[in-house]
DNA sequence: TTCTATTGGTCAAAGAAAGTCAATTGCCTT
DNA sequence: AAGGCAATTGACTTTCTTTGACCAATAGAA
């Protein structure tokens, strides 16, 4: 069986029932699936990816570690479902303002969120010299990032 | 556990109750939590900086001590001095976290609006393919954005 | 006033994690 | 058998922390 698959289970157990987030040092777990440690980081990217409803954070330096945070049940089937058919990898300003105030209307987010996600994938704030359509695949990375930041304490 | 942590919540704790200001002694304190004593000079420098809302003065030579002080200051205040001052055309994902966090500790956003900045800036949302140049512009840009949006629920 | 013990300051090096990326390997699929 | 995608590895990088050697200032003693 694949070294990943086992890292993958193992993960997701610690992640059980009880516990929406852990914490984990690299080296640690690289040494006790015997792998090299940048293995653990691919298994994050792989199949613990914001698009799979986990966000990761992490510190290097003495004392260092890897979080791994899940997005409840319930939160995370929505937002999956916004994600793949709404916002997927790019997005207009107007996408954005539209999936806010609709996000609004059903009192998923407050105000005052909406006005600050806004005002993060503005064409203001946005005004750098890059191509349209990395500033739409910005908007939608900027998007999910911060759903899934709300999710992690909204827990429906 | 880190030791600089435990050095900067214990600091936290003696600010936090009542007193805006606190003084202490250098080796004192690194005889307490068993370190050199420069590294209290390294939890000041990263912990208790100007931009995060605390000013250090001391003296050196017999009944030396470091003194801590808390500064408050008008919350319209503040916004405008980080906006002028701390943020200019570029800022690192490390520097917007410490703002983050120094706003939060005067209470001038919540946890919630806090971790919304910070995944709207954060390395993962931002992987797409610019130089980092262009990704510190984003966040200086951002960021006055989204702080300019606080701004207005803190009328004068 | 000068000397000295007593503080705190600075800085660079070593140590302790984690991140990145590209090369290799292995496993299917055709 | 060949091509392609997923997995694995390791060399190199970056970030954060800890320590120690050496420097500077100050109060009090001589």
């Amino acid at each position: 069986m694949r070294i990943s698959d086992s890292i993958e289970r193992f993960i997701k157990q610690m992640l059980g029932d009880d516990s929406p987030e852990i914490e984990l040092r690299r080296n640690e777990l690289a040494d006790y699936f015997g792998c090299a440690p940048s293995q653990i980081n691919y298994v994050l990217a792989t199949r613990f990816s914001p698009d799979q409803g986990y966000l990761t954070e992490s510190r290097r330096g003495g004392g260092g570690y890897i979080r791994i945070v899940r997005i409840m049940q319930d939160d995370r089937e929505q937002l999956m479902m916004l994600f793949r058919e709404r916002i997927g990898d790019a997005l207009t300003e107007e996408d954005a303002s539209r999936i806010l105030t609709a996000l609004k209307e059903r009192g998923m987010i407050s105000e005052e969120e909406g006005a600050l996600m806004a005002a993060a994938v503005s064409g203001k704030a946005l005004s750098v010299p890059v191509s349209s359509e990395i500033k739409a695949a910005l908007r939608a990375r900027m998007m999910k990032s911060m759903l899934l930041t709300l999710a992690r304490r909204h827990p429906d």
